[in-house]
DNA sequence: ACCTGAACACCGTTCAAGT
DNA sequence: ACCTGAACACCGTTCAAGT
């Protein structure tokens, strides 16, 4: 496509695969593609990496550069703090956001972050199984939540997305009154979130909620 | 590869491509590959599915197919009476688990599943929004739970498990104890779930205490 | 109604070769 | 050290044709 001006690299062909994964879905991100773009033959892209999953591992690492560890505050607000940072990460790039799950341990800055997560987790009390299953869950949210946000449609590429929405609100629509009531009431919320902020703060706040009952029954029992 | 035997028909399609999801992984199933295996030309498929697309969306809600939708009981025991019944079917095909997220408001049984929790959480007193973010993550979370179970590795078949869920063990297990002691203290717990009713009992439990939380609030900023 | 044959535009990846 | 050329075994999908 554009003629060579610049070298490859590792961090260039990541970040620009990044930015074609949320431009175009995941799906536009071939190795063609990508050598494309840097006006460079397929072959070339395997000096940088081994295959195409090293690409993707990449992608998905990238995303734990930039997670600030909160080290001050009670427990449940440092870990209201990180699911919220993992939030604004993948929100980053929300096309390629599901690639950092995988790589959580198996890249340093992921393993950085799950040991201070876990550290502090079972400082609280929280057993290993626990510890595991709680910052697994962390994770795994705040991924859900950007990947799955109404209007975010994120197989699909910002370009098809509006029709995409449209089509699908459209089937909503033509569903009968009679029988779907409460979906049809619900179907704005469905399709597009109206404020991300709260969407947001809502799907933290339900999990780390969700934590703290799970605290207080285990402080219970320990002192029984 | 086997000869015909039998007349090609969607639900048979579906039913072994949700095996080769499991056995394989869902790389695995192709329009190539499936044609294969019931004796016939790719192109057969085509009568059956209008693409591909088609036939992961018919992947997708087969999971709807034999979902209860529990009646009676408190409203928090029928939202964890339908996350783990979703649990349960999600189960029977972890490989193709992720297939029924984007199917929920797309077929008639997953349509029927919305709208009886819908009803159900607007009668509790939860906002339109609150609702569908309930739903949804109760859907996200049943999903989750399945597709990221230590030592399930869903997106490698049931065949290449082992020796990937060894690979990681070992990289695990090669990290530093002074840099990562609370990491290698929860290795066993992050490559494999030891108790796996446990596991899921706990990951519904965390979820529907936070939608407990959340309408403990609701109710006491009604009542103010 | 249901399936095939041939063809097209894509994939990821190899290996030997160029500079 | 870094990239190319040619080739291979795959994809999904079309369209006209067979039965």
């Amino acid at each position: 496509m554009s003629p060579r001006n610049t070298e490859l690299s590792r961090p260039d062909l990541v970040e620009r695969a990044l930015e074609i994964a949320d431009a175009e879905g995941m799906t536009a991100v071939t190795v063609r593609r990508l050598a494309k773009e840097f006006g460079v033959t397929p072959m070339a892209l395997y000096w940088h990496f081994a295959n195409k999953d090293e690409l993707l591992a990449a992608m998905g690492d990238s995303f734990y550069d930039s997670v600030a560890l909160p080290a001050d505050g009670a427990w449940d607000e440092r870990l209201r703090a990180v699911t919220a940072a993992l939030v604004t990460t993948l929100r980053r790039h929300p096309g390629a956001a599901h690639l950092a799950l995988a790589r959580v341990l198996s890249c340093d800055e992921g393993l950085d972050l799950s040991e201070a997560t876990f550290a502090m987790l079972r400082a609280e009390g929280f057993s290993v199984i626990e510890t595991a299953d709680i910052a697994r869950t962390a994770l795994q949210t705040a991924a859900s939540l950007v990947t799955q946000e109404a209007g975010a449609e994120v197989e699909h590429g910002s370009d098809k997305r509006d029709e995409v929405i449209e089509a699908k609100r459209k089937a909503l629509a033509a569903l009968p009154v009679e029988r779907y009531p409460n979906v049809l009431e619900c179907m704005e919320c469905l399709t597009d979130t109206a404020d991300e902020d709260e969407y947001y703060r809502f799907g933290v706040d339900l999990f780390v909620d969700g934590v703290r009952a799970l605290h207080d029954r285990v402080r219970a029992e320990s002192r029984a």
